[in-house]
DNA sequence: GATAAGATGTACAGATCGGTACATGTTTTC
DNA sequence: GAAAACATGTACCGATCTGTACATCTTATC
């Protein structure tokens, strides 16, 4: 029970999850997918929400790193760093994988508030949240939890509407928004 | 086969999807549920996808119908229809059986782009957005395209925020928001 | 009231679901 | 090299999945 074994099997079975969906992946599939035996599976994860939980725990790992990175990539300053995440919005959408956002599709596979991959992926959305208060509130604004809840609306509207709506661009149309909205936070 | 017997099957699957999934409902969940045989089921419904595509469009209408109705009852002009469209946001919110947009739902349970199911997420989607680029147009706005998909990016957010982050209530944020853009299209 | 036509219920098929028992293989320790 | 500890593969469990075959029941028509 190598523990580097687990993370690959964490790894591939989150390719999976994001690409097919929660109750669409059985065991089965990804058993197939690793290459590794059921018995071992079940070894390494009690159950099937077992494996979905420590899934998405990779993938915010994986998605903030990535996100703040990028956007401290492009600017250095917080009211900067603001607009910027809509740019790196956009160039997650433009990937090929897009898929939407791993968390609102678990959320919404989990319906019941209390349920732990619900609750995993509020977390992750409560995460960003303080994110996006904490640059507002860098950056000066008036009011830094209306704005930071604000420009989170952006955002996540601008992944749904990515899914559904290939040819409105919203990243651009949040990204002309969220500049909207900082000039009026900042005067 | 009365074709009255047909919507009410139709009505009561919309509600057992919506509450708990698509995937995650079986046809003999629905058959319990609705007291029909599982024969007159399948008479009305050649397969599982028809059930869910009926079940989008009979909600589709519902949604759209009250949506729009209500926002007339709250405001006379295109502009104030604009800002009140999150005040009746905010009254769906607040429903104690609110789990979300079935259509993002249903977008993220099949993903496949030329999926029926998806196309008609879509479908519902871009209803929406000319909607409010008609409001906009009407409103007399710099740039409908611009503020109408601004707009509804800020729907959707409030959206899928209201199902994960109860606390900060997105609705209100989101009014705010859209008030600041509309002033800022208006001047 | 006999007969045809359509609606319904039961029972099941074949596949897949999450999960496990158990036998075998591999490594470690003495 | 024997024995204990661990990892793995196979084969299966009962439940549930979508969908169907077929017998029964109701209703309309003559």
């Amino acid at each position: 029970m190598r523990p580097n074994k687990r993370d690959e099997l964490v790894r591939k079975a989150l390719e999976v999850f994001y690409r097919d969906g929660f109750h669409a992946t059985g065991m089965d599939k990804l058993v197939v997918e690793t290459g590794v035996s059921k018995t071992s599976m079940y070894k390494h994860f009690r159950t099937k929400e077992e494996l979905i939980l420590a899934a998405l725990r990779l993938r915010d790992e994986n998605f903030r790193n990535w996100f703040i990175r990028r956007i401290e990539d492009l600017s250095e300053t917080p009211a900067g760093q603001l607009i910027a995440s809509f740019d790196v919005l956009k160039e997650w959408f433009e990937e090929d994988k897009y898929r939407g956002c791993m968390f609102i599709k678990a959320g919404a596979e989990y319906q019941e508030k209390d349920h732990p991959i619900h609750v995993q992926a509020a977390e992750h959305k409560r995460l960003l949240l303080d994110y996006m208060t904490d640059l507002c509130r860098k950056a000066g604004v008036r009011d830094p939890e209306s704005l930071g809840c604000q420009l989170l609306l952006l955002q996540e509207g601008a992944i749904v509407t990515a899914v559904l709506l290939k040819k409105c661009d919203p990243a651009q149309d949040a990204k002309e928004a969220a500049q909207v909205l900082l000039n009026h936070a900042l005067t």
